[in-house]
DNA sequence: AAATTGAATGAAAACGATTTCATCTTAAAT
DNA sequence: ATTTAAGATGAAATCGTTTTCATTCAATTT
């Protein structure tokens, strides 16, 4: 079966290339019987219009690219899967960026999209890989994009972000509220602004509350299970351990509970420990998991709107929207122990 | 800034067209003085070749398209993750089709690779989506493609297996042993391939054993946690309750061990859980999970790099690989009651 | 009846690259 | 010294669409 193309659907139907095109875009520029003629002929051939020719012709892929750090991490996951559903609802398809967190995998795919293999993109990394040119005005140097998750350090751009520092503060406040003193904090890579955002909230709380900080409680971690394990064995050797345990995610936070109860300590009633995310294995996960929930599917839904309408031409002011966060108790925290 | 094309280059470097598009893909064939004067050009003006243009010229995309049913299933994110990996390695992109198992949406994502949107697709669905002429030959009317997880009902296409009847057997085999006879089994949806390879090694094993089979220790799941909630719900109830339940993913059998530890059942002393995959989480779990272990990373290397074989003009007879699973014994499974 | 309008269609340009083919130059072989 | 071959380059074709512009024809207006 040699492909078939607009061509022999002119040639069947016995009309010019225009009148096929039209008369799969525009049909109501064709006239009845003739439509009628295209029709039947791309039916029984099983013709499809050649994306290729049609991207270049019309300057769109119908592509988005979604840039993103880690897409075995639930959390992401959940995202791309709201991503995907927005996306496929309004006639796009998703390319995945999945970047491991590597800078020259994230340029990859950022030359990918300026190359055009896809329309615009959905950054959620804080890292700048653009070369600006301070002289030019700089929107015109960036492709269509949105921002979210990491806070890239660019004015002017769409963005979805969320307000890590309150978020963070109010669940140290409620483990202050609790009685405990001593809390820890497993952050994030420190070079992320979510991270830096959570710490500052930790930070705040704390010093409000008039409890000093000790850096020994502060253990940088990356997010993933690991770190959480590693995180939690340090701070067990500690000689003033800590009674409670704010993991920047939740995946951290599960690995946290797995040391802690090898250890024989009971959660909560020895340490607390809380989490950020509220993926769905943290209600699974035994004790249940206290933790700081993040509105995934709307961040994906508002992201890809804001993207898609960036796309169809709209040209308003690029905003910022912030999304609100809740905390969420479940069985993982409790009272400091006396 | 005017987007910058391949004429402009030539315009600066006085060269024609064709001597760009040389410099940039067989600089061999291009003298060093002129080669030299073209990539200045290039680097200056911060060139990069349009890739709609280059698809459309050398027909192909550089995409591979993944059809997916769930990618918030940790074992098909993990799958993506090596997908992705082994795709960009080779140059490849990574078009994501998560179709949330509904036909509809398969059929879009297949239409969009048939139209040229993708060079080849990954298809982990056991769906036919195609609309095949039985008197031309098959291979014709296939978009290059690789199937896997979920077997496609076509001969000569390439395919990447587990044996799931084996596995299952083994499963059941390992539970008979440890004096287990009223087995429960929670399935995955009964219109997959998958569901029904396991569920015809779960039938095998306890034929063989000897064991008769009781309709009632069967439910259908679909694979998420909460089916393996309802599943065990259900099971409870029952008058003979079974000692030992074997669900057909891990994500279910998270949802089983919840249900019964609700339900003050102690894991494995009173009823003992066995899953599938074997996800990142399953040992995470308490108690962790006895589990099926799938090989997950190397079937995504395979497929993808099985695809990218044909894709570079292999025409070897399409074969289809079996991958080996392996029984993982963690804390969740244990004697039978007396 | 002539002029004007509008609808339907086709021819050809355009999108931005790659690649074939022809041309020209220079070096090697006779 | 002539032929041959090889190397470097450019002109133009090509990929498969969409869309502009021109043309035709019939219907409407004057």
């Amino acid at each position: 079966m040699a492909k078939v193309g607009i061509k022999d659907i002119a040639r069947i139907a016995n009309v010019s290339l225009a009148t096929v095109s039209r008369t799969l875009r525009t049909p109501d520029l064709v006239q009845e019987a003739t439509r009628q003629r295209v029709l039947d002929a791309v039916a029984e051939s099983g013709y499809k219009p050649n994306r290729m020719g049609m991207n270049l012709r019309t300057q769109r892929t119908g592509n988005i690219m979604v840039i993103i750090p880690d897409i075995t991490n639930p959390f992401n996951a959940d995202l791309i899967r709201s991503i995907e559903e927005t996306a496929s609802n309004n006639g796009y398809a998703v390319l995945l960026g999945d970047t491991q967190s590597s800078p020259e995998r994230e340029q990859q795919y950022v030359d990918l999209v300026e190359a055009g293999q896809a329309d615009g993109m959905l950054y959620f990394s804080g890292r700048n890989p653009f070369n600006i040119n301070p002289d030019k005005p700089l929107l015109e140097q960036l492709p269509t994009m949105v921002n979210s998750n990491e806070e890239l350090d660019l004015d002017g751009i769409d963005k979805v972000l969320l307000d890590n520092a309150k978020a963070a503060s109010e669940a140290v406040q409620y483990l202050l509220d609790l009685g405990h003193t001593r809390i820890a904090a497993v952050t994030g890579p420190m070079n992320t602004k979510s991270a830096n955002g959570r710490l500052q909230g930790y930070r705040q709380a704390l010093q409000q509350a008039g409890v000093e900080i000790d850096d020994k409680l502060i253990i940088e971690g990356d997010y993933h299970i690991d770190a959480g394990v590693e995180a939690t064995e340090k701070l067990l050797r500690l000689k003033q351990r800590p009674t409670a345990i704010f993991c920047f995610n939740d995946d951290m936070a599960i690995g946290a509970i797995n040391v802690l109860q090898a250890n024989d300590y009971r959660i909560p009633e020895d340490i607390s420990v809380i989490g950020f995310d509220d993926i769905l294995y943290s209600t699974y996960v035994r004790p249940a998991l206290t933790t700081v929930s993040q509105p995934v599917q709307e961040i994906g839904r508002l992201c890809t709107e804001k993207l898609i309408a960036r796309l169809r031409g709209s040209h308003d002011e690029p905003t910022t929207t912030y999304v609100s966060h809740k905390l969420v108790v479940r069985d993982s925290t409790g009272p400091a122990p006396k």
